[in-house]
DNA sequence: CAGTTTGTGTGCCCCAGCGCACAGACGCTC
DNA sequence: GAGCGTCTGTGCGCTGGGGCACACAAACTG
């Protein structure tokens, strides 16, 4: 019943023209990306970057106390593994799966490869990089100034995007750990969108059933981080030639 | 009485060979920075990156309830103008000086220029970026969890690195609005600091008397963001023939 | 189908930080 | 040096969210 995989899935790579793809199909290796799964921590070296189709990865940071927060997510909309072609090789922060699902992953050197020609893969991967801090930076403002539930409607809507079904695999108590905050401040959220129609959930399942709903409920950070996300990377190829290229 | 102007001010100018230097050098023009200058505004075209010199700069993200927060700083240490090397040429951020000062600046397509030359301008500018991310994704996580007074000690400290002295030019209005917090919470959390002698200040001006005082208050995000960034940027020459160039 | 594990619902107290309001005080300018 | 504007100190009361402690209920396990 799953469509059979294919790079395709992943966003980045279905942006790239056929002749790219090409070269890199060879190397993508498709591999499960089972829940909790480490794909690096702070300080490690990484041997490959990934390129999600179902799964779901949380970058997020873990403070010397044990608390933690997630500073970003990456779904078929990305990649994990920025650091490998922004040349610190590592980071101060973590990845970790929160969805199971696939990825296709793409050895390190032949990443670093592949950014060097300076094509279209680069311009890709530089401007979901800026998608990425686009992330990054809405979630610290997010974090000051908005309320738990605001949040969770921010994050619901954003995991949604990247997840194939409406319904969510996920503890009240995973999800906690990511925004950061206390589990009871999940229950009791989560408890009044469910309330309200927005979502319905048991042990484990959240289901989306409104997702305006939840829209209506989210702070703009949800919308902010999307819409830049489609700009980034929407018109790559068009903008690519305002120097080079041209295809009569 | 002050030094006179060098390039040289800027560490990613300065940790440039002469020769690469020199090609930028003529184009480089040194501009000063006044207090509250607004360098951009979401969305905006920059005609301009900014090497600060002897300014800071503050990137935040202005929320639609007119609330704000900083997710990184930039001073001598870097380049505000990222987005014109990584493609999306705007962001959803602001960039405001919050130091006046000067800045060597580098006009749009001289800097698209260069980087894309792939020697190591891209390369000091790619490690920039990347410890530019970890400043912000420090800030996510510091705004989840911790102090008014350990945020404003860790701000201290950064900003002091920055600094050219050790008294900041900075009301405590102003520090709060970067923080994103009240500015009363400031004024507290100073009192605090200033009894136990850390540091002095009087109406728009903070001394730093001992800034190892300030350190032990501090969250660890500050060793962290710095920690990074120094070892982003130290050995950049070294790292950039693991896997091509070679001169023979 | 008992028994255990693991999520979830609730209640309680506590406190950091917010909003607001106002008094003083410093450092300008004229 | 008088006057004014801006910055800083302080004192409320309020509340979102954290810490903790259990009761209960699903879903696995044997």
């Amino acid at each position: 019943m799953p469509a059979p995989h294919s790079p395709n899935q992943n966003h980045l790579l279905a942006a790239l023209p056929a002749a790219e793809v090409e070269r890199l199909t060879a190397h993508l290796q498709l591999v499960p990306m089972p829940l909790g799964e480490i794909l690096y921590e702070p300080g490690e070296q990484l041997k490959h970057a990934y390129f999600p189709t179902t799964s779901i990865v949380s970058l997020h940071y873990v403070m010397e106390s044990g608390a933690s927060a997630e500073t970003a997510g990456v779904g078929n909309e990305g990649v994990v593994g920025i650091a490998l072609f922004m040349g610190g090789d590592t980071t101060p922060s973590s990845a970790v799966v929160k969805t199971a699902g696939h990825a296709y992953r793409l050895e390190r050197r032949l990443l670093k490869q592949e950014f060097d020609r300076a094509g279209l893969m680069q311009r890709l991967l530089l401007r979901y990089t800026q998608a990425l801090m686009t992330q990054m930076t809405q979630t610290a403002a997010c974090n000051r100034h908005h309320s738990v539930e605001q949040q969770l409607c921010r994050w619901l809507l954003s995991t949604l995007d990247r997840a194939p079904s409406h319904e969510l695999v996920m503890t009240q108590e995973l999800v906690a750990s990511m925004l950061g905050v206390r589990r009871e401040g999940i229950t009791e959220a989560a408890g009044k969108l469910q309330d309200a129609g927005f979502i319905r959930y048991r042990r484990g399942h959240i289901a989306v059933l409104d997702r305006s709903g939840l829209e209506t409920r989210a702070c703009e950070c949800y919308a902010v981080v999307k819409k830049e996300l489609i700009r980034l990377l929407s018109d790559v190829q068009g903008r690519q030639n305002t120097s080079a290229i041209a295809s009569p």
